[in-house]
DNA sequence: CGCACGAGAATTTTT
DNA sequence: TTCTCGTGCG
């Protein structure tokens, strides 16, 4: 069988084909990218008789590997079910389940999730005496993962005592994650490339499986991921990285931005090939994007754009007026002003999952969801509190991972207490004592400390008992959670102590949950609970299906999406761009990307609101226009310089003047290409030589 | 042990 | 504004 490339643009088909060498896909904003890693991956199976189960491809979210799973399942059939797909965090758990016994943990051990981390870290900032106000327990978690994604961690050296006693804080934390049995996110990831590193048949054995890899989102990986890539890949130069530095918004968390920009350096004979045609967007809104975006300083290509080639020649005719300016009173106007215009656009058939509402902080979704609200318009907000994490969801896991790493403190601790059940701080401790000064697990030394205790405790620790050996024996893991409710009563639980409402909905969560074990249950047929609790934690929110609703999420969220209509509310100065991103450039930049990300997900409609005031912590603050709107102005048809702009580039030759929204009046010096994508030399008389588009600059 | 209450803090983005 | 944490009482 052979694979039809023939709806791949030339840029997409050189880019599926070549496989020679490392190869760097610089892929503009709704470019096809995603179309060309699955024809790759086909490629490669179909043409190049490569084994489905000998490609790795990694993903930035687990539903992006859903995705292109069942987009690739449409291609091959059902080899694609073979393919090593999904994100490094769920990648490196199926290496390290295989190879738990080159771990420091036992066999079983479980996941610790963000939340969980940050509350014993909580503990041990406690224990150490260490004053949290001065020294906040969330900068020693953020401290710690900085660590962890260093190599001296990968190579098992000592911390430097970066902040106060963070040596002190890092050891406990690590006796702690050992004594409970457990890992962390950035563990995952550390400790595999500390496999690979240190073990050199093992490392084989993984070059070997991966005869192939290709990686999403690349701009957006950490040093530690690149080792991994670098290890696994060797030097066989099979290896094809895609992504696009204009949407790099994760350095704050520690992505690396150089490991796209200086691919060519990590790895010999790179090749390198653009997706420069956007076939998402009206014209209209992509020159918005690139009129924003050319205020970067700091990009791989000031060279690269995305732009429109023939096939979108038909939608510059009516490829103006999509885009809007909404000013506004404050956050309720704002929330009203929007959901107006959501209602005209259902009314015009537009689907409500094709309708999103961006913000750049979580707090601001909540007057949209008054607001929706009142009108009955279905939405849902993704990000926030993920289902996961919810304390419904947090207490029903707990039993499970209880049975299923007997080491977990926090999950014994959780399970005692909710619902109340007679078992108070005072007796776990004497569990977690027992079994530490024992050396056995948990359930064990609860066993034994039952037998001590007499009276009322004793009767509660059996009852206790009692319920865990009623959700071991039941083996599907619906069942277990039905055993659990049923045995605790938690749903009478929740019935008195919260309000109606709110308990309907953690009731109406629980059942989720069952839905969702189900589900798995169905499809692993052996009731893996291990697999299914690492499930649940590398599972956010973002992962949850829509279906008819509008959508409302963060511009982090909204990567990868792609909607008829975007909102882009809030933008204020110190909001968007947020105030401590306005001091330091690089920062200022990367939420420059942000916004930029945020205008390509849309495809025929995109609304800009401000306000004038907005409320903060309860109190009510002045706003003004983020120099965003300021950057873009021009490019929306209701203010007078319209797009004009972008006919006019055309005529573009040497020495015309011309003025620039930043850098102000200059000359160009000579042109390369031509229309829209022209690139220019301009020397400015305040800011000196530029390269930058031509769309970017208006003619004087 | 477990609840109720009050003070105080926190607010960026998430695999 | 909203959530979390600590304290004190029944």
């Amino acid at each position: 069988m052979s694979i039809n490339l023939s709806s791949l643009n030339k840029q997409q088909q050189d880019a599926v084909t070549y496989c020679d060498t490392p190869l760097l896909v610089i892929a503009g904003a709704g470019t096809g990218k995603t179309k060309v890693i699955i024809h790759k991956i086909a490629y490669l199976i179909e043409e190049l008789q490569i084994d489905p189960k000998n490609i790795l491809s990694v993903t930035f979210t687990n539903k992006a590997a859903k995705e292109m799973k069942l987009r690739l399942n449409a291609i091959i059939g059902n080899k694609a079910e073979q393919v090593w797909m999904g994100t490094f965090h769920s990648i490196c758990l199926r290496i390290l389940r295989k190879e738990a016994h080159n771990l420091p943990l036992k066999k079983g051990f479980g996941i610790i999730d963000q939340d969980d981390r940050l509350s014993a870290l909580k503990n041990i900032v406690k224990e150490l005496n260490i004053d949290h106000k001065k020294y906040p327990p969330k900068q020693y978690l953020w401290m710690i993962s900085n660590f962890k994604n260093s190599m001296d961690y990968v190579e098992n050296k000592d911390p430097d005592d970066f902040i106060h006693k963070f040596t002190d804080v890092f050891t406990a934390y690590q006796k702690y994650l050992e004594f409970t049995n457990m890992m962390d996110f950035d563990d995952m990831i550390a400790y595999t490339v500390r496999i690979l590193l240190t073990n050199d048949s093992l490392r084989k054995f993984y070059q070997n499986i991966f005869q192939y890899i290709l990686v999403d989102e690349y701009q957006d990986t950490n040093y530690i991921q690149f080792m991994f890539l670098k290890l696994l890949n060797g030097d066989t130069g099979k290896i094809c990285v895609v992504g696009d530095d204009d949407q790099s918004i994760y350095g704050w968390r520690g992505a690396e931005i150089r490991n796209i920009l200086d691919f060519d350096k990590h790895f010999k004979n790179v090749k390198t090939i653009k997706l420069t045609v956007n076939y998402r967007s009206t014209p209209d809104i992509l020159f918005a994007a690139n009129t924003l975006i050319a205020n970067n300083n700091f990009r791989k290509g000031k060279e690269l754009t995305t732009a429109f080639g023939k096939e979108q020649e038909s939608l510059l005719k009516n490829g103006t007026g999509n885009i809007a300016i909404g000013e506004c009173h404050d956050e309720i106007h704002e929330a009203k002003m929007v959901v107006d215009n959501i209602e005209d656009l259902l009314k015009e058939n537009v689907a409500p999952n094709e309708i999103a509402v961006l913000y750049r902080t979580n707090a601001q979704s909540r007057s949209f969801e008054v607001e929706l609200n009142k009108r009955n318009i279905p939405y849902k907000v993704i990000g926030g509190v993920s289902f996961y994490s919810r304390r419904e969801i947090k207490d029903i896991l707990a039993y499970l991972k209880l049975i299923d790493n007997p080491y977990d403190v926090d999950a014994l601790k959780r399970a005692a207490k909710n619902p109340p059940k007679g078992i108070g701080n005072v007796i776990i401790q004497k569990i977690i004592d027992y079994a530490s000064s024992n050396a056995v697990d948990l359930l064990e030394a609860l066993n034994a400390t039952q037998n001590f205790s007499k009276g009322k405790t004793a009767r509660c620790l059996q009852s206790f008992e009692n319920t865990l050996n009623n959700i071991m024996g039941e083996e599907k893991i619906a069942d277990k959670i039905k055993a659990i409710l049923k045995s605790t009563g938690y749903n009478t639980y929740l019935k008195q102590f919260e309000e109606q409402n709110e308990a309907a909905k953690r009731i109406n969560n629980i059942e989720e949950l069952i839905n969702a074990a189900a589900i798995f249950d169905e499809n692993s047929s052996d009731y893996d609970l291990s697999d299914f609790l690492a499930t649940t934690t590398l599972t956010t929110s973002a992962d949850e299906e829509t279906e008819k609703s509008v959508s409302l999420m963060t511009l982090h969220s909204a990567k990868g999406l792609e909607f008829h209509s975007v909102f882009l509310t809030g933008l204020e100065e110190g909001l968007f761009p947020l105030f401590r991103a306005m001091e330091n450039e690089m920062e200022l930049e990367e939420e420059r990307r942000l916004c930029y990300v945020g205008i390509t997900r849309a495809k025929k409609k995109l609304f800009f609101t401000y306000t004038n005031t907005r409320m903060v912590y309860g109190k009510r603050q002045f706003s003004s226009p983020s120099m965003f709107v300021e950057e873009i102005k021009h490019c929306i048809p209701s203010s007078e310089s319209d797009n004009e702009v972008s006919q006019n580039t055309s005529e573009l030759k040497a020495n015309t003047k011309v003025f620039h929204q930043k850098y102000g009046d200059g000359i160009i010096l000579n042109v390369k290409g031509n229309g829209e994508k022209a690139k220019v030399d301009v020397f400015f008389r305040e800011a000196g030589l530029k390269k930058m588009l031509a769309e970017s600059l208006e003619i004087l």
